[in-house]
DNA sequence: CGGATTTGACCGGCGC
DNA sequence: GCGCCGGTCAAATCCG
């Protein structure tokens, strides 16, 4: 599983202006994931974000979706079952993850990596997430970060790596599509879409 | 005190 | 079959 890291790629032509980042890119991938925080106004100007190089070959790196192993939004198996021990509950949980994993098809989630030119190795767009697990990785010096949406109906993941080659690049690969609106975004659009219903109204 | 993070253990896939 | 590796779990710890 050599999920090295990507290769940098020259910027594709500036499709979009640098300053104000892309607000829809693709539907298959949040449109505010992309976004700086929407509740800071210095990210918007932040020039350590590199916004234009954002996007390899003409906006994302389309990931080959190479991984069978899956877990549904609903079904992950955790410890947890009244009257077994916690061994025998991990276990389990494993089984069973595995066991589903196995048995469903390779249900393709899809998997969308770009890279960011900044300081911080965690780009606020918008979601929350909670951290699951580090892992160091081959040939890289700096460790993969592994994140979960904390969304309870919703198992999009991402993970997040600096590049060892050039490390003011930071990789974030995003697999599976949120159901559920951004909170920021949502925050921030709700004014706009009420004053919009209001004008509407004349 | 509750939620988030850290971190070592564990598991399956894959290449040899 | 074995070892390496990436991904995940969950107990321990941290922190607001």
């Amino acid at each position: 599983m050599e999920d090295q890291e990507l290769p940098i790629t020259p910027p594709p032509p500036p499709l979009l202006p640098t300053q104000n980042p892309p607000f829809f890119f693709l539907p298959s991938i949040p449109s505010s994931s992309l976004h700086p925080p929407l509740d800071s106004p210095q990210a918007l100007m932040n020039p350590e974000i590199d916004w234009v190089s954002l996007l390899i070959s003409s906006g994302q790196v389309r990931l080959t979706d190479k991984k069978p192993m899956i877990e549904s939004a609903n079904n992950s198996t955790m410890a947890g079952n009244i009257g077994t021990t916690v061994n025998e509950d991990r276990e389990k949980g494993y089984k069973d993850h595995k066991r589903k994993a196995g048995s469903m098809k390779k249900a393709t989630r899809p998997r969308f990596a770009f890279q960011t030119r900044s300081k911080d190795d965690i780009l606020d767009d918008g979601y929350r997430w909670r951290k699951y697990g580090q892992k160091a990785v081959k040939n890289s010096i700096y460790p993969r970060s592994y994140y979960r949406c904390t969304h309870h109906t919703c198992s999009v993941k991402k993970q997040v790596q600096r590049l060892s080659k050039d490390t003011s690049i930071v990789v974030t690969t995003y697999e599976g599509i949120h159901n559920h609106p951004c909170e920021k975004l949502m925050e921030t659009l709700t004014p706009l879409l009420k004053q919009m219903h209001f004008l509407s109204a004349f």
